[in-house]
DNA sequence: GTCTATATGATGATAGAC
DNA sequence: GTCTATCATCATATAGAC
């Protein structure tokens, strides 16, 4: 623990982001035996990947995780070599983090200014709403802030996944729109945290449309700010 | 871990706020030996502190806190019992978290509501500007958020600290006060997760004055709206 | 692919000498 | 008040039988 093991599951995301489309045959990649023939793999990344969001990183532990899946601990050696090898396949499997933001196309940079809070605020929450993606994030953010060592690569994901975000949506950079990305993080940040991590009341009750509805135009102070110079 | 243990810090708050004084003779308790009589406590309490907000509450080991301390593990236990014993004697020592908005009086209430916000936000802020209450507040957020069971009593502790804040400023309680309750606490809540917790740039850089301008006007928006119900 | 058995180390906690 | 020695338990990880 003390020895530093920092967990880099911001090296890179393989990942596929929504497929919503039944998983079977994914592009073959190699020709090597299909992974998860007994489907005993994904049952491990599932129970991993439910223990991460709730206990967090270092009080989820191998036997957990086995218990979880009903397998034995040394199987998730087996498959996934170590703790950190299965925290990151069973992320990346449900959650493309670099692409959390790609839907946002340059088109949306022609929005006029008081539609772009409504369309960022809109598609970041898209990924906690989704029940096939949610785990994934609150073990992401759950695991980013326990210690700093987490912190350091989770800011870093946090940064460029909003500065991608925010170049796509405020074409002219300005000196203050890294400021500006900074607050909009934070407002998003926080949302997610209260509502979906805590759960928080009544907060996490509200329905989806509420909730935009009384968050957009806190971000778009924040556009209107930036549009104007 | 799996065992159950909780962290019910929120049991009470005893705490001594801002004792500015040096410590010594406090008002005369019982009549036994006097606590912390070569500091060593007061020692062992800070080391506690500084990596209970830098490695969490799991990362964080009895052993690691009496290196940093410099002092024997087994004086620790002798002190404070066990680890949750430390925790909460650390925390409390340097951070009422029950009188956090104490110093928001029924005065504030006859501000006008394009005011409140900002002395929501000066008041709440204060306490992390303070280096002196500051790894406390790190300490609480990170262990809180670190997994289910300290994320309720984390999660209540929010809603009842804001919940007395907001019955300070908005007196008359509209069925939309919870909410807003809410919406409010997730951005400040949001906003010293980045630029305190994690650090994110160039928001932990910023002056504060900036943070207080740039960040006030999207607390406003709520202060408005529930204002004209 | 699946399991038993085990190596090796760190953890929180305790008892007791000085 | 301070320390040594130790316990029981948990962790990750590995080697190897079937």
């Amino acid at each position: 623990m003390s020895t530093g093991d920092g967990i880099p599951w911001a090296a890179e995301a393989d990942a596929q982001p929504d497929d919503t489309a039944p998983r079977g045959r994914s592009a073959a990649r190699g020709g090597g035996r299909r992974p998860g023939q007994s489907g005993t793999k994904e049952q491990i990344l599932t129970a991993a990947l439910e223990l991460f969001a709730a206990k967090g990183y270092s009080g989820t532990t191998m036997r957990g995780i086995a218990q979880q899946a009903g397998v034995d601990p040394a199987l998730i050696h087996h498959f996934f070599s170590n703790k950190e090898g299965v925290f990151q396949d069973a992320v990346s499997a449900r959650l493309d983090v670099a692409a959390l933001f790609d839907s946002l196309t340059d088109a949306d940079a022609e929005l006029p200014p008081e539609r772009r809070g409504e369309r960022v605020v809109r598609t970041f929450l898209s990924f906690w709403e989704d029940e096939s993606t949610r785990p994934a994030l609150i073990a992401i953010y759950r695991t980013g802030l326990s210690d700093e060592t987490t912190s350091k690569s989770f800011r870093d994901q946090i940064e460029d996944s909003f500065a991608a975000c925010v170049r796509r949506l405020v074409p002219e950079e300005t000196e203050r729109t890294p400021a500006f990305a900074s607050l909009v993080s934070a407002q998003l940040a926080g949302l997610v945290m209260l509502r979906y991590v805590l759960q928080m009341e009544p907060l996490a009750s509200l329905d989806f449309e509420e909730v935009v509805e009384w968050f957009v135009p806190s971000i778009d102070v924040h556009f209107d700010r930036v549009a104007q110079g």
